[in-house]
DNA sequence: CGCATACTTGAACGGTGTTCACAAGGCTGC
DNA sequence: GCAGCCTTGTGAACACCGTTCAAGTATGCG
């Protein structure tokens, strides 16, 4: 005997949004394995049945989610002016600033990477411009280091140190690198920035 | 109506090594989404509560793969002695070991890192030392780069290198650098390689 | 041979994501 | 004002999941 409080069409993307809101609070706090179809359509006092005339399954939702959650990155990252004196200041802020935004918000950056990356065959995954927009952005800090007509190799860099970064985030969640207290993640941040800006300085010299 | 047909003793050991094998060859398929109770049990020709009279759960199995995996990477990379002639060749030498192997057994390396990394407060996870094993070639590699006593910097660096390949194959892998054509991992643990190295002989001397 | 023990077994439990026949409300046209 | 359509919420049901455990059976021992 369904119950049915009618909702209006205008309401649908308000309700959606409360749903990708519902869940980015579930998954900030418990992880994306506390995600589930009848705890979420629970907190939204709404059927299980309803999650699914509105998401075509979870994963939307968690990509949804994730969409906010670079955005919150990006805003992290862009808060600031990012410190001119130098490229290697602006990296290690630009870094700094990442590393603090998954720190406060483990289990959201967790979920961007827990979803499958596209299979073989890729079709085109949701939040790709979001990557693309925070490439260009280290893109931009690099650019004085190169000159122009080198945007491939300017390109390569922003990637390498994107992936590093990522790389020292992972190490640094799985307390991968504690154990030897060793360093902190800002610590092996340095050490990749500057030993990347360096190496590149030294290259146009030679 | 059991059936029990009876295992000896000694004969447990090996039916855990079937375990881990016949799992190891269902991740590496199919992913590790793929690896059931069930199917396992069924694969095995064996009862699903079999499985837990082995293992505490089945995780336990993944992780005893990972091992494997890990011992399987270990062995790629030690599979021949790596060029002597620079400390860049090396590096290079090792990263496209490891990106041959990520590239051979993607699901497997996957399974890797789709654990949930121990929590905050972290027990002991598993397969540390032969993570640490892997860290420690490249600090060997790197060795004739630093002075005796700057061990740390030698363990950051080292660190910060593996970092890097991990971010890079984690990319290579979700195709996240594929759609602007812009280098394939290769072409970026290069410029990752000889960058640093770079950047710590220009540190080097000044 | 009989017995105790150790082990396998598979039904059962409480969960999961997802589907779908159905009912209830809003909207349109008369 | 009201009939009917159509959109949309509903929740029982399905097939699966990891895990448990009472019951039954083969083995090793006395």
């Amino acid at each position: 005997m369904p119950k049915a409080t009618r909702t209006r069409i205008d309401d649908r993307e308000a309700l959606k949004k409360r749903y990708v809101e519902e869940a980015g609070k579930i998954i900030a706090t418990e992880g994306l394995s506390a995600l589930t179809a009848r705890r979420l359509a629970g907190n939204l006092a709404v059927a299980v049945g309803t999650t699914y005339n509105l998401f075509a399954n979870l994963d939307e939702i968690v990509v949804a989610v994730n969409g906010t959650t670079l955005d919150g990155l990006a805003a992290a990252i862009a808060a600031k002016p990012l410190p001119a004196e130098s490229v290697e200041a602006a990296l290690i802020a630009l870094s700094d600033r990442y590393l603090g935004f998954v720190r406060k918000n483990r289990n959201l950056w967790q979920a961007l990477f827990e979803m499958a990356p596209p299979g073989e065959g890729n079709e085109a995954f949701p939040n790709q411009p979001r990557f693309e927009a925070l490439f260009a952005v280290v893109e931009g800090v690099l650019t004085p280091l190169f000159l122009p007509g080198e945007e491939a190799a300017r390109a390569r860099s922003a990637r390498v140190l994107w992936a590093g970064l990522h790389g020292i985030s992972m190490l640094a969640l799985g307390q991968r690198l504690a154990p030897l207290g060793v360093a902190t993640a800002e610590d092996l941040v340095e050490t990749l920035v500057c030993c990347h800006v360096a190496g590149l300085r030294a290259d146009r010299k030679s």
